[in-house]
DNA sequence: ATACAACCTAAACCTAAGTTGAGGTCAAGT
DNA sequence: ACTTGACCTCAACTTAGGTTTAGGTTGTAT
């Protein structure tokens, strides 16, 4: 199956301009085609951005994610380069939510105080 | 206890054109100056400035900040606005946690994907 | 006295991550 | 034939969140 890119704009919640700037930035180097010029998007393509939107929802920067994808279309040499990167992000995500669940406890605090002002 | 600006940034991990911008943008209204014009941080501002970094942290613009600052220097009549605030809030960074966990899932798969590419 | 460190302001500058606008191509429906 | 909608490029613009720079004050140590 192939997909638009505003098709997949609509299936990601992105706009049509985001995708394209990433696009541009090299994000997707995999992207085919259309004669006339139109992107395409295929069942791979939309596996690869599923990865590329993960990354770029947990705070990686494109210039970072960009370096993945290259490391990524130049095959299995770069496994150790690319799986190093992955591991460290994986701590990063991690202690990301551990952030966050403490900043929700102070919010939940907060909460409690001010309902108790209001009495 | 009255502290510097330089020491509130190293003690809260900022820099000093930080806590001087925020400041510019209205998010200190509570600090002292000395006579020679240099800002004061006491206990207050301190504590103050824990949910000020809690709620920046998690992702709340300058803008919303200000509001919830300013709401807090009007006192006991903001408590409604400043509870729902937060209540908001909490919903918000419940869903930030929720989707880095996902995403936290995928990190993981991607990474078991690589090692298994590389034997 | 002089040097140094830590503070100050105001304005200019910077970067990332987009958005917007002008001008153009093509395929489909009326 | 012609309009409409969805796509295209390239360049300019925008926004948030800062940093940097230039010029200045003050208190303390040498």
């Amino acid at each position: 199956m192939n997909y638009t890119i505003g098709q997949v704009a609509a299936m990601n919640h992105l706009s049509i301009s985001q995708l394209r700037y990433y696009d541009n930035k090299g994000l997707f180097p995999f992207l085919k085609r259309t004669e006339k010029g139109d992107r395409v998007f295929n069942e791979d393509a939309l596996k690869f951005l599923e990865i590329i939107l993960c990354l770029k929802h947990t705070g990686m920067p494109i210039k970072d994610i960009k370096q993945f994808v290259d490391w990524s279309m130049s095959g299995n040499a770069s496994s150790p380069q690319r799986l190093e990167m992955m591991k460290q992000h994986e701590i990063t995500v991690l202690q990301q939510i551990r952030d966050a669940e403490e900043n929700l406890k102070k919010i939940q605090q907060k909460i409690i105080r001010i309902e108790s002002e209001m009495n």
